[in-house]
DNA sequence: CCAGGATTGAAATAAAACTTTCAAAGCGTC
DNA sequence: GACGCTTTGAAAGTTTTATTTCAATCCTGG
């Protein structure tokens, strides 16, 4: 049996022994607690014995109970969403064959859709007020962070002046610790392993008594003490090496907040930017530009 | 200790040592998965042993990691955590408002989807397998796309030698360009709306003999010609204006591949440029660091 | 720098979760 | 009602998961 976790329990309404229909029906009413439940429980919830459950599992076509509670984790349910059936397919190769890429996408979609939650948090809403209002924005970002960072504070320059982005060049963070910080803030962007400078940068800012943001992965344990808001997005996705990538999903999202927040009047500073940029390199069909 | 998980949780960020901050973090940051851990798995994310979970759970006031999970149903069983729910929530909220929000994590799932395609395309394949074998790999990226060129360029130095970031600064490409270009080849990223720069470079870079690869949105139109290999990503996602975050997860995917294709001999290397990193920087926890 | 408590992981042990085996019960068919 | 097929649960066995013990290590405060 092959598809999504709802599509084998559905069908199993229909075609399975007593046992198993009783199974799939309380399943697919409580599936929220099923993760909780072993074996055992879930037997004695339906009246069934521990066997039928392993059995059950079997039937469906998982290796045993645990395998089917993984399958419910990542499991996208069968919504009629947009692309429900190109991800079936990749399912099904996952299901066919371990397909790792099939895997890695799953755990990819799971986790934007966290970063969408997180835009919408109070926190969120917080960080938002902070980077269109702040005096001035200092990013930074180390190892292979440094581009996320880049990007960020490129996006954000569009939006609005005074944005710096910090580097390890120069050996000190003059640039945001010797000037005036009233009023400004810091957003760090760091993954594993962390760099030394981050918490430090961070700790430095903070006494000097600028806001720090700090998008992260899951496995910083130093942060939340240390930063006004932190954003945790997941960077596991069954490759060789974590990846950072939803940073990127969530600058823009960030960015898009930032928008909202700064009003129409912005486009006024973007479209200048724009110009600039067509006068001094010039755009591709654009016949204001620089040269022909 | 008493209150919700969450509560707890929190308290421990504070009081707890050095291996319960890290859980207590990691928990907090992932408590939707946690369901489907057990003391050992958990305790493998966060590098502690499986003892430690236990005795963290009984710190935290619970009798077992067993009792732990049962409170954690508790805390958050009625509030959607599987992704099959917490989908559908968006999507409802699609359905019922044209809610901008939803919209977008719809279309941003479907781009992803397509990314993770192509990564199974032959131009996928031939693109990688340049990127291993070539003896330099030039980035560009202009405007906003810079920061993804960078990262990209960061990411790939982890792997192999000779990667270098091309940028506008020296006003010329020389460093691709007036070098020996035997074999080498180029990345470009690029989007709406497109520099006059990344045509002109790539033009220049293909009579040089140089290969291209372009990572550019949907409406590029003056590539396909001019480079070897294309990949198109979505960039819109229902904001203010397009979004280039998905270069980062095929950049992402791309490491991979290459990762893959040149083999388990790039450890050594990997471990080496960390060693450097260690050396000239540190990282949180490293006694081997620069300075303590 | 050192003593003493706190923290931690390895190994051993205990407990639990799950599977297999097997016999009995259910159920449709002749 | 007997036959054969399927389904099921009890009991035993196996594997996985969690806890305990204990020694090593890491802090912290003198």
């Amino acid at each position: 049996m092959a598809g999504t976790v709802h599509e084998r329990l559905k069908d199993c309404l229909v075609t399975g022994s007593k046992a198993d229909k009783a199974l799939a029906s309380y399943i697919l009413a409580k599936l929220n607690t099923i993760p909780f439940e072993t074996a055992a429980s879930l037997g004695a919830k339906v009246a069934v014995s521990e066997p039928t459950v392993g059995r059950f599992c079997r039937t469906l076509g998982y290796k045993s109970f645990k395998d089917f509670k993984d399958a419910l984790r990542g499991d996208i349910g069968d919504r009629p969403w947009l692309i429900a059936d190109r991800l079936k397919d990749f399912q099904a190769r996952m299901l066919s064959g371990g397909d790792a890429l099939a895997q890695g996408l799953q755990l990819e979609i799971a986790g934007l859709v966290a970063v969408y939650e997180l835009a919408q948090s109070e926190e969120w809403r917080r960080a938002v007020r902070r980077l269109a209002s702040a005096a001035a924005v200092h990013v930074a970002g180390f190892q292979t962070e440094r581009g996320m960072a880049q990007f960020f504070a490129n996006q954000l320059q569009y939006l609005r002046d005074r944005v710096h982005l910090l580097d390890l060049a120069g050996g000190n963070f003059s640039e945001l610790l010797l000037t005036d910080t009233a009023n400004s803030c810091l957003v760090i962007f760091e993954a594993r392993r962390y760099s030394r400078m981050a918490p430090l940068l961070a700790r430095e800012a903070r006494e000097a008594g600028v806001p720090v943001i700090l998008i992260t992965d899951a496995f910083c344990d130093w942060g939340r003490d240390l930063v006004d808001e932190m954003f945790v997005v997941s960077t596991e996705f069954n490759m060789f090496w974590d990846s950072t990538a939803q940073m990127a999903s969530l600058t823009n999202l960030m960015m898009n907040s930032v928008f909202i927040e700064l009003g129409p009047g912005v486009e006024a500073r973007m479209n200048r930017l724009s110009q600039l940029y067509s006068k001094f390199t010039g755009y591709v069909g654009d016949p204001s530009g620089p040269v022909r």
